[in-house]
DNA sequence: CGTAGGCTTGGGAGCGCTCCCAGGAGGGGT
DNA sequence: ACCCCTCCTGGGAGCGCTCCCAAGCCTACG
């Protein structure tokens, strides 16, 4: 008795949607993912009764029958506190949110701190099953990107390891940020140019030197070491910096420091050393984040298009997704998108 | 052939667990699912078979034969923007994180701007089955929690619509929190008393407005109507706020505002008349924000449990998520958390 | 007029799990 | 010694969907 089997109350199933429609559960299925081999007017039928029955596929059972979970997950190395906090993580999601917007992708957002939890997580990520993994703010030895690679699961990630990341990546310019700035400073008439870098082991802190030492090189400068003041990208590590350059180097007279928040504790010293910015001593940050805009005087930093890293992560990740489901043989991308000085009145 | 049901490739199955441990595949389900009834042998069995095959239960399947999720969703009434913006939210989730730690249970966030999207949200949580709702920061006429209920899911609202709430609620005490700022200025000797409102279709800003009109009429002071200023809880909307205050009632000594946001923007306007804080009026606000620690003066302000909120949030949805299952009768909760005055220079 | 091939179509099998029933094994009471 | 419970256990049924095979239909071509 084929009418037995469908139930009245509860949510329609597919199985309601192609009685309803005259067809067969197949072909319904059919319609519903837009397969091409339908005809029209089969179509219409069943879109028809799907609209009447105000159907909606069950996620799980796609999930179990099909093999995938449209849902992909952000891996953030962060705690709530920090992840809220930071605004570089709000513009990602917003971007990642927007690229998923007319997708039927789930994002979820995953917060782990450590490495152990990390470790953990790539079993439950690929038990639990995401069809794939953004990973943010990954530093170089991070175990979860070279897991979730042996386990096959598609993963984008932002910035990258290292120069031979073997990940899909997407990442900013750093180096040519790095020099916009120096060079800016230069061409106002800088010349003794510090910064203040973050922490080594991130390869994007790293390249942001490397645009610094390159842009002294060009311009002929003396390239000093003791110029060069290493930090965390936290706002006390850049006080701490910026208090060792004014030892070393009394006579600076222009900081680039490799994060605005790290500027902001260098302003804070300078502010306290008696000198005026920018008469004194120029000052740009890195990431143009509303710490820029507010600060007094406000803040020259080299803008990082977030939003727009996150939205092409998840556009890449969905493009490693499909690849990976129809075996075609992904070409790694390797994306860099452009930064952009932003001049204000601090440099 | 059992064997040939037993796969090698692949993440292993409950039925290969079972097979290991040398049981059927329902007391293997019942060891996992921590049932009572089984014996502590083939417990100690099974849990060995699950350690070494590494099995983690799959979702879907789980999702699909149980018809629950172990999901619930977070829906807020914003954009991803404000969302990351308030601090509100970040502790909100914060509290419901913890409380879901060391549980299954998985956190979706999903951002519905406008009454459309959340129309169709009540459908989409449903299909895509959630075993629950926590909404936030709902104002009166929205029509999602009144779907949601229609459509028997369990939803736990922070604040309330109105007095007369019919979901689960978690609020915290505005009333008393309001009474207790404008006590303070009182005692301060304080008399010419201001109030800037949020938006009053939220229940929560019409009772910091009754806690402030209580606490006025039980000193004895004259409640002069000019003396109250509604606003939207934005900083913009505060400082337009004040600037009526201040044309309305020049001689005002005391501003109470319903958020610190406010309170910032109202302390802009003070500045810009040349009234100085807390020397010629006296400002509090409400949240207890990191904007209020940072202000110049720090700003005394009404502390709400924030965090707490969404712990509890979170438990009381769990123990509705339960009793619905277990087809008890609920008592629909409806818990006040204490607000608490954080005095600082600002009053 | 026969047949090959392309489109559509229906529906069986199966994804991995939970629910539940029935059956076997003990244990205590009479 | 017998019966009735209680406790554990195995495994069938089925959740709603996708995948895929085979069958039906039609057109076009020899």
């Amino acid at each position: 008795m084929a009418a037995a089997r469908v139930r009245s109350g509860g949510r329609p199933t597919l199985e309601e949607v192609a009685a309803r429609a005259g067809v067969g559960r197949g072909t319904a299925s059919r319609v519903i993912n837009g397969s091409p081999r339908v005809s029209a007017q089969t179509r219409e039928a069943v879109e028809a009764a799907v609209a009447e029955l105000g159907y909606v596929p069950n996620r799980a059972a796609r999930a179990l029958a099909g093999n995938r979970t449209d849902a992909i997950a952000l891996v953030v190395p962060e705690s709530e506190t920090r992840f809220f906090a930071e605004p570089y993580f709000s513009d990602i999601v917003r971007g990642v949110g927007a690229a998923l917007a007319d997708t039927e992708m789930q994002l979820l957002l995953t917060l782990a701190g450590n490495d152990r939890e990390r470790r953990r997580l790539a079993q439950y990520l690929t038990a639990h099953r995401v069809d794939g993994v953004l990973l943010v703010s990954v530093h170089a030895d991070d175990p979860l990107p070279d897991l979730l690679e042996q386990l096959g699961m598609p993963s984008v990630i932002s910035g990258r390891r290292h120069a031979a990341e073997t990940l899909p990546s997407v990442d900013s310019d750093n180096f040519e940020g790095a020099r916009a700035a120096v060079d800016h400073f230069i061409s106002r008439g800088r010349r003794s140019i510090a910064t203040i870098t973050g922490r080594l082991d991130v390869y994007g802190a790293q390249r942001r030197l490397d645009g610094y030492r390159k842009a002294i090189a060009a311009a002929g400068l003396d390239p000093d070491e003791r110029l060069i003041a290493p930090a965390d990208f936290s706002e006390e590590g850049g006080a701490r910096a910026m208090r060792e350059l004014l030892v070393r180097r009394p006579d600076v007279d222009a900081v680039f420091a490799a994060s605005d928040v790290m500027a902001a504790g260098a302003r804070q010293v300078l502010r306290e050393s008696g000198r005026r910015i920018p008469d004194d001593v120029g000052l740009i940050g890195f990431d143009d984040s509303a710490v820029a805009r507010h600060m007094d005087p406000p803040l020259t930093s080299v803008r990082q298009p977030i939003e727009e890293m996150g939205r092409t992560m998840a556009r890449v990740l969905l493009q490693e997704i499909a690849n990976r489901s129809e075996d075609r043989a992904g070409e790694r991308p390797r994306i860099v998108l452009p930064t952009e000085l932003v001049v204000r009145e601090s440099s």
